[in-house]
DNA sequence: TCTGGGGTCCTAGGACCC
DNA sequence: TCTGGGGTCCTAGGACCC
């Protein structure tokens, strides 16, 4: 039986373009200016693209090198996530400060139930009046404690018409869908808008000529569940007509923790393969402890020459937190697969989480002997092109804090300027100047908190 | 030099048990 | 000996999301 709110009481909130904005408040000269920030090597793709740059055709997923061939002028930016973090930390903690129930769908965006707020910190009442006044409040505090990010505010009678009405008024916007207008919001809207419908479903639903919510809703559950199996065919059903009672989950347990990497030139060395593969088994281990938990499968994912992917896991009779026994059962796993043509990427994940450890009674013994007949690794080289990232806090003994603005051929060049500061000077120096430094993250806080970009 | 990295959820098939 | 269900666990792949 579906209980359906009968006022609009769930909040989405989601922030503006928001790796690039926070480049374009912490960096003054790209303010009004086309930003890109993602992987800017040559198998990079854009994390996210400032609205000066998606006026270029420049959007999320798309390769770096497409982009910079419609917008060449744009800043192109690695990413300082640790600066991400600090700002969703200030973000998410404003909405627990108004309700209980938050709900963080990723860095930028989450949900907030307004049914359930602290006394005085939600909404007077549920009328357009009410909400409108919260969600424009909401948005100020937002921007006021992120020193200027602007977030988009959707409220609706579920979690995905709230999703829905973010988008409607995005960037810098609030909407609110009154309860009862749901579904003639929805019908003139393409099946796309319904979380789940990516590329195959909509093709598949094209095919049986539905192409937007009101074709959609003509058509039954069961020829839905024929075409889209049991469990998308009913939730679609569902959603077309606007029915939607999931909850506001504040605590999601994580599932899987994993590490990932694409190389700039494809491996095809076996011994470099597993020592990649250490190093992330490493990471994934080191990751678990901090979170205080252990998994019992262990998978490794591998993407060859051609692109296609291989997963491959194992499962241990008792969950582990430990390295060398991930990072063992990993080079196993790769052991079994064929990847003569060579490897893009490489990734060691660990699933089946438990927030227990188990006290380790053979483990040891039995890796000490299975270890010894293992030959010894190769070094993986340091790449000396990564120590200077573009947009990375830097900071000169002379001159102060600055970022950098590009780098190669032995010459580094930092653009002197803070949040702070307003526009400042450009000035090069020599790769490896003893003046220049990585800078210190301004809120000394735990790294990696919980799912990262976009 | 097309195509990242972190996840979640679903499906399907085989093993195994009752 | 053959036949058959249901349930659980595991593996592999794929779709999707940000």
């Amino acid at each position: 039986m579906r209980v359906m709110r009968s006022e609009a009481s769930v909040l989405h909130l989601d922030l503006d373009a928001f790796f690039a904005a926070v480049e374009q408040r912490d960096k003054p000269s790209l303010r009004g200016k086309p930003v890109v920030v993602g992987g800017t090597g040559g198998r990079g793709v854009v994390s996210t693209a400032s609205y000066e740059a998606r006026a270029f055709g420049v959007r999320s997923a798309m390769s770096t090198r497409e982009a910079r061939s419609r917008c060449p002028h744009a800043a192109y930016l690695g990413g300082r996530f640790d600066a991400y973090r600090a700002a969703s930390r200030i973000v998410m903690g404003i909405l627990r400060s108004h309700s209980p129930l938050v709900e963080p769908l990723s860095i930028d965006e989450a949900f907030v139930d307004l049914a359930h707020c602290e006394p005085g910190r939600g909404p007077r009442d549920f009328t357009l009046g009410g909400l409108t006044e919260f969600g424009q409040a909401l948005r100020a505090e937002v921007f006021e404690a992120t020193g200027g990010l602007t977030a988009s505010v959707g409220i609706g009678s579920s979690k995905f018409i709230a999703k829905v009405a973010s988008e409607l008024d995005k960037p810098d916007g609030l909407r609110i869908v009154e309860a009862g207008t749901e579904r003639e919001l929805l019908r003139p809207m393409p099946a796309t808008v319904i979380p789940g419908v990516g590329p195959a479903t909509s093709a598949r639903l094209r095919r049986i000529g539905v192409n937007t919510v009101a074709e959609l809703e003509a058509i039954g559950e069961g020829e839905l569940v024929r075409v889209l199996g049991k469990a998308s065919g009913s939730a679609l059903f569902h959603l077309a007509r606007a029915e939607d009672d999931r909850t506001v989950e504040p605590e999601r347990e994580a599932k899987s923790v994993s590490v990932e990497g694409t190389y700039a030139t494809d491996l095809t060395d076996p011994a470099m393969m597993a020592a990649r593969l250490t190093r992330f088994a490493g990471e994934v281990a080191r990751r678990l402890r901090k979170h205080g938990l252990s998994g019992r499968t262990v998978s490794i994912k591998v993407r060859l020459y051609d692109f296609t992917t291989l997963n491959r896991s194992a499962t241990l009779p008792a969950p582990t937190d430990d390295a060398a026994v991930i990072g063992r059962l990993a080079r196993s796993l790769l052991g079994d697969l064929d990847t003569t043509g060579g490897v893009r990427l490489l990734g060691v994940g660990v699933s089946g989480l438990a927030d227990w450890v188990q006290d380790d009674l053979f483990g040891d013994t039995l890796l000490a002997a299975a270890e010894e007949d293992e030959p010894p690794l190769p070094e993986i080289p340091t790449d000396v092109e990564r120590r200077w990232v573009p947009g990375m806090d830097v900071e000169h003994a002379e001159h102060g804090r600055g970022w950098v603005w590009g780098s190669g051929r032995g010459v580094v060049t930092v653009r002197f300027e803070t949040a702070e500061t307003g526009p400042g000077p450009v000035r090069s120096f020599s790769a490896d100047d003893v003046a220049l430094s990585a800078a210190v993250a301004v809120t000394a806080e735990e790294p990696d908190a919980v799912t990262e970009p976009e």
